[in-house]
Parts: C-alpha cells; structure tokens; sequence
DNA sequence: TATCCCTTTGCAATCGAATGCAAAATAATA
DNA sequence: TATTATTTTGCATTCGATTGCAAAGGGATA
C-alpha cells in the first residue's frame, strides 16, 4: 500500500508546462533553458518527487540493479565478497540484490528465476556445493543476462570468472607443512566435483610430487564444505588408526571441526598434528591455537567481480568474457 | 542489455487471441474456458515466458520486494536473522531486498532511499549503532511504507517492533553471575543511547539491586559494539587496577575482545575473571574456554518481523501497530 | 426457430516515464 | 521589418501488463 507519490505528470501540470520538458529538466537533458530547469528542480524538491523505477525501467527495458546468488551469508569469506562487490555498485548506481542458495541448488534456481523476474542487469555468483547441473545459468546467457561466477564456479557456461590460485595457495600450505617437518599430510577436501576442491587437491599433490613424497589416497578425504565434515573425517581417522601427523583442509570450518575432535581426544595442535586451513576467516584468530591459513582476499574478489560484470552490462561492443585469478597468500599461525 | 522477451502480446498474437485473455489466463483468473487456459499455459512455456514485473508493479502500483537493511550482515546475530525474514518472505511471495548500512548512518539513509526508488512494500530495519535522528525512518511513514523495527530500534517513530526481553536477559546474566560468588561485576555497554544498551543495563542494575549489591558507577563503561571495545576497557580497568572479577558485555564480540585481552595478560577464565556475552554467536563455541551468554533467537525474531511486516502491507483496513517482545535464555558455558 | 441467459473473449484505457519529431518561441541576420 | 537560424517546448507514441465494460459465442428453454 504506497501513498501517491508525486509524478513528472503532476509537476508539469502544477507548473503548466508539458511532461516532456519536466522529464528532460529533471535528468539535465540538453534543450531546456535554465529558468525552465530551475524551475522544474526547485518543484520537484518541493514535491518530494521521486522517480518511478518501474515506469522508468520498462521504457528503458533495463535497470540499475545486479544480482547476488551466494550460499550463505553467515560466512566470512562471502560477506566480505559482497562488502567488496557492494562498494564497486553504489558507487557506480547500481543496488545489489542479494539472495542466499543456503547450498541448496533447488533454491539457487529459484533464485535466478526471480532475479530474471525483476530484470536484474546482471548477476554475480558462487555457487552450492552441490550444483552439477548449469541449466540455470544457461538460462541467462540465453536472455543476455551478464554472469560473473567467483570462487566456486561450474564448467561449460560462457561466463566471466574470477578465481583464486588454488591451486598455488595449496601448494604453499602443504610445502609448508612438509617443511616445518610434517612427512603424513592428509587433504580434507570437500566435495569432488566442486572446482576449488580439484584446484586444491592439484596443489596438495603437487606439492607432495615436488617434496618427493607418495601419494597415498587414503590419506585425501571428501565430505561437505561444514564444520561436521572435518570432525567426522578426524574420528574416521581415529577408527582406523590411521590418523596423520598434519592435514590441510579445503576450507577453515572444516579445519575447526577437525579441532574439535582434536581436543576432545587430547591430541596437541601443532605438536601432534599440524593443521592448515583456507581462506583465512574471522574465527582463525579467535581459536587456540591460532589458525594457519590462506587468505583468498574475497573482498578484491568481489571488487573484481563487480567491475568485470559492469563492464559487460555498459558495453556497447562485443564483450569478451575475461577469467581473473586472484593470488592468494600462506597466513602462518600457530597451528602448525 | 536484456534480450528480447516473449510477452503476453506475443503470447496473444501467436494464439490469434486477445492479450486480455493471455492475462486473465496465465494468472488463472475466472472466466476463460479450460481449453484456452490449457493452450495459454503452454505457450507460455514453450516459449519461456516470464513476466516484466516493472510493468506489473507500475500498473498495480505494488511490489512484492520486502526491503531489509541492518548494519553487517556478517554478524550471526543478524545472519540469522535474515534467514528467518526470508523463510517467511519466501512462502509468501516475496523477494527480499537487503541492503547494509555497515554501521553508517549516511548509508542507512541512502538505502532507504534506494528502497524508496524501488518501491519496496516495506522495509525491515535495525539500526545503526550511531543513528539517533529518525527523519529518514520518518520519511516512510510519511510515505505510508509499512516498517518494522528488530532489536535495535529508535524511538519516536510510529512503527512495529520486534525486540529481546533485554533487561531480564541481563538480568538473568547478572543473577547468574551473583550466585557464582563473583561480587565485583562490570557491564561493558556499546553506545549509551542505543535501547539495547538502555534495556541490558537496566537488567544489570536490577540484579544488583536484587542482590543487594552498591552499584559503582565506574564499572558500568560504554564503547561500539565489536571487539575493540572489551580489549580496550579491559585495557583500562587493569591500568587503574580496577580490574572486576567478573564482566557481563554488551554482546559477544565485545566479550571475544575482553578474551583477547585477559589471554595476553595471563589472566584465567572463569577462574580469576568471569566472562557472559550476549548473542549466543556461534563462535562462543568455538573459544576457549566456551562462553556463557544469551540467546536471542534472531532467526525467531526475524520471522516475527516479517509476518508483521507483511500483515500490514497485505491489510485492508485500519492497522494497529504492535510491539514483540522474543523471550530470551541464558546458555551457561565455561567462562563463568 | 426464436428468445434468454450464462460463459467466454475482445476492446480500450491506464500506470509513469522516455523520446523522435514537429511546432512554437526566441534570437540573429539581412 | 522581414527572413532565417536556433533554442525551447509540446505532441503523441511506446514500454508490458492489467481490468471494467461491452460484445460475441454457446447452450438451454419455450
């Protein structure tokens, strides 16, 4: 129920002038004389116009709002992707409409749905841990809708992408470890298909090739991107005696629930076993020991996203879509 | 640059029927035939027909888009809260619209205006922990925008709100704190003005009193409402070594910082010192050792939020504005 | 077959702003 | 002053969907 807002109709007809000219006077076209225009603007204040986006936005057919499709929010790395993507929107006009797929894919979809519904001009996502299928994206490409994926991205859609180095933090992580002394590393990945978790185990493995040490498969792992994945590979571990004398994990909530089961069975961090997380979250600073860590700087990730997919709503050429890898960086703490 | 879509003259025209007729159908309206409907139905399909919501909502001056703005959206407290709007928002039709003030009163009242533009039907708000003038909120009521105040809210605007029984959290808190034995017990308060800060201080006091214990006013300290201000007030107090034995804070960062600083100076938890927050964040769970606190159930508190808000925007006649209390509980841990 | 009554469909205007083109007003020039 | 050039304003249509009302279609009944 909105209150009748003042329109360019009324304007012009409290000032006696034509619609055409208020509409020309209020976005400073050329062709009003500066009276008119004062005039006009003087009004309009006094009316408390505010433009119609819908009005404006249909005969424009576009309008000046992209979407977010991320997993959840309540992750660190996430806000600060958006607080990054933010900051590159307002300050070029644009409102950012945020959703969460809360990792459901089902959700994800219903998602793009309503961001095509409300004419998004383009859209920025990362995607669930458990999409597989891009049919919905391929839904926007179809529309000529801008798709800047970051972070966890699908193959086969012709998109923008903007990427960590995965693959070389990993290998800076595991490197580390082996140096500090560490000889059986295990990778808590977390689900197979996703391309952070490949990238990353490439770089886990790399850097055993590359210290001479074998490859036991036993020792890499794959559960969901939560806390509950690392507290339960710990216990599988521990049920098999087979527990390793460090691990590196494909993301720091796994590294935390690790923990947890760490210390309920008494084992010494870094003594006992050395752990390394990713993507430096909040929470590695709080815990005991501090958290060793790759910091993926997702605020630049956002930033980078934001400005890659307004490049392509404002260009009026053919666009050439562009993937940009971010470099990330070994944060060491006292975990390992 | 959106790509041309199919609409309902397309639709029409396609059919050899009048665009009425697509439109009454497609919205399953009475008074079109089983078989037309049938045919309007699977046209619309075929040809992926989605519907221009700025022509819809220009034409029924509605939107179905709930505005949401908070100050940081990576706090769990609000996180949470969010879910909660959307599990609701969702089911009902709604798309929510989030927008974060990142604590600035100036970009608070930039995103209201923003939702303003988008026309949103309402608008869900907690404030900013600076915003003490309410013109910006009164802009909307002038507007007839429906607005729902959560847990931070500013008085003197005529709206629905949806708080925490503040003072008895706190007072419960402090009570607990009493019977532990802990005698000389300091409130660490975000900004003096903010309710929330007004209500848990008043439960402070009323444990006190309840327990006949002096209140000194130099154990009552106000600062922002993250981290800085326990490290820094528990800073102070151990440089006037006025140091109490036990602290109740504001909320739970507040109470992370005050860790951080009794860590570094040896201090032990609960032993020497007790330690309550507020909040319940998930990272209380994961410090050590654990941190007792209260929980406000903000997913709840954001549910209520939107089902308020949405009865107003969907009521008929005259709204009466109304006022939740969420009860909240103690959780005791091991930091007291 | 004619009449009446529902059911189904079509017509046309509307929401608020944008814009190509024509018309009017003003300024510049002969 | 008459004429031309230029600036300023107005007209009318458009974007896509909705809706009150009128018209047409179909069936039942006399």
């Amino acid at each position: 129920m909105i209150n009748k807002n003042a329109t360019v109709k009324d304007i012009a007809k409290k000032l006696g002038i034509h619609q055409s000219t208020v509409s020309r006077a209020l976005r400073n076209l050329p062709g009003i004389s500066p009276k008119t225009r004062k005039l006009v603007l003087d009004t309009a204040k006094k009316m408390n116009y505010i433009p119609n986006l819908f009005a404006r936005n249909l005969k424009n057919n576009v309008s000046k709002t992209i979407g977010i499709i991320i997993p959840e929010i309540r992750h660190d790395f996430f806000s600060n992707a958006i607080s990054g993507i933010e900051h590159i929107a307002y300050n070029r006009g644009y409102v950012p409409l945020l959703l969460q797929s809360n990792e459901s894919v089902e959700r994800e979809s219903l998602n793009i749905d309503a961001m095509i519904s409300n004419r998004v001009a383009g859209i920025i996502v990362s995607i669930t841990q458990n999409t597989t299928n891009g049919d919905h994206f391929q839904k926007l490409i179809d529309l000529n809708i801008p798709l800047v994926f970051f972070d966890r991205i699908i193959d086969g859609i012709q998109s923008n992408k903007v990427i960590s180095d995965d693959k070389s933090g990993a290998k800076a992580a595991v490197d580390y470890l082996i140096k500090k002394g560490y000889k059986k590393i295990a990778f808590l990945s977390g689900p197979e298909e996703l391309n952070i978790c490949k990238n990353r185990l490439e770089g886990y493995l790399a850097a055993l090739k590359n210290n001479n040490i074998a490859y036991d498969k036993n020792l890499v792992t794959y559960g969901s991107l939560h806390e509950d994945n690392g507290y339960d590979t710990i216990s599988k571990f521990l049920d098999e005696e087979n527990l390793p004398d460090a691990i590196f994990t494909v993301n720091d909530p796994v590294a935390i629930g690790a923990f947890k089961k760490l210390k309920e069975v008494g084992l010494k961090i870094p003594d006992q076993i050395g752990v390394i997380g990713f993507s430096n979250n909040l929470v590695t600073t709080l815990i005991e020991p501090t958290l060793t860590t790759v910091e993926q700087y997702p605020g630049e990730m956002g930033k980078r996203a934001a400005q890659i997919l307004l490049e392509q709503i404002e260009s009026k050429e053919e666009y050439f879509l562009r993937t940009e890898v971010i470099h990330s960086k070994l944060i060491v703490r006292n975990s390992t």
